[in-house]
DNA sequence: ATTGAGACCTGTCGGC
DNA sequence: TGCCGACAGGTCTCAA
């Protein structure tokens, strides 16, 4: 489940036990994920302390005592599982299969890393090599940041002939949304998806309202997100579109019925009588 | 320079 | 029950 507020929310789990802990072991059971881990990853990391974990977008960075940063993403189906009792590790309810990175932290804590489908990213970046990274240099401006406005949005867009979907996807126009918040932030914001991402901005690149509009729309649900996510006890949650095809819009005093329709290979949800 | 399509993997679900 | 296609919360690469 990772966009932004669920990576997030890993972060916020992982940073206890692996802030200011060292790797004592580091296990890899596979040659890599989407592509090889890079050469002797796992002694390289041995020994390292963790100094913070941070998120940027959809990665979780850790800076290490040497100043390299191991970066990690949890592509579609990555997860991480945390075993504090590491005589029983794993539990005898987990799925072992896909478990393909182990970290045996010195906090006493066993972080599993577990991804069926493998497009997850595990990779280590030299001191000071980060903003050269081809996927972390190139990203956007973080959502949830004072810098990330309307003004913005409405740059990244200007001159884009691309739909407004299409655009929020794309992890330079802004970082972390994902599939699901893309649809119900223009939700939200009233904005139709098929729209050019040109026409928030004027020519000049400069701001209309519905950039501003779609700014603060994607700040809110992101926000709620991450406190939904991270409050105990989430249901795992019932979205405003997506998922919801044929639904009732729950606009208020909108009576439309929610839409699917596909854009650049990927679902888009969205309610044709609220959305313009 | 931009943009869409296909590739990368495995799992699940609905229809026949 | 089993088989098959469609689809899944993400990127990357390639060709138009």
């Amino acid at each position: 489940m990772p966009e932004l507020p669920e990576v997030e929310t890993v972060r916020r789990r992982l940073g206890p036990v692996m802030e200011g802990a060292r790797f004592e072991r580091v296990i890899l059971r596979r040659k890599g994920l989407r592509r090889p881990f890079a050469r002797n990853f796992a002694g390289r990391l041995t020994s390292q302390t963790v100094c913070a974990l941070e998120r940027r977008g959809k990665y979780l960075l850790a800076g290490l005592s040497s100043g390299e940063t191991l970066v990690m993403h949890l592509g579609m189906s990555g997860s991480f599982r945390i075993d504090l009792d590491t005589s029983q590790t794993p539990r005898g309810d987990d799925d072992v299969r896909h478990d393909h990175v182990v970290f045996r932290m010195s906090s006493g804590a066993v972080v599993t890393y577990n991804d069926p489908r493998r497009f997850g990213v595990m990779d280590l970046v030299a001191r000071g090599k980060l903003a050269q990274h081809p996927a972390v240099g190139a990203l956007g401006p973080e959502p949830l940041e004072p810098a990330f406005d309307g003004a913005a949005l409405a740059r990244a867009c200007a001159g884009r002939r691309i739909s407004l979907k299409v655009a929020l996807l794309d992890q330079r126009v802004v970082a972390g949304l994902g599939n699901i918040y893309a649809s119900e932030a223009l939700h939200l914001a009233g904005l139709s998806p098929r729209r050019r991402a040109s026409t928030i901005a004027t020519p000049a690149g400069l701001p209309k309202p519905d950039a501003h509009r779609l700014a603060e729309a994607i700040k809110q649900v992101l926000r709620e997100a991450i406190a939904r996510a991270s409050g105990r006890r989430y249901r795992s949650s019932r979205f405003r579109v997506y998922d919801r095809n044929g639904e009732r819009c729950r606009t208020r005093r909108c009576k439309g019925t929610i839409r699917r329709f596909s854009q650049a290979g990927r679902s888009t949800f969205y309610c044709p009588d609220c959305q313009h």
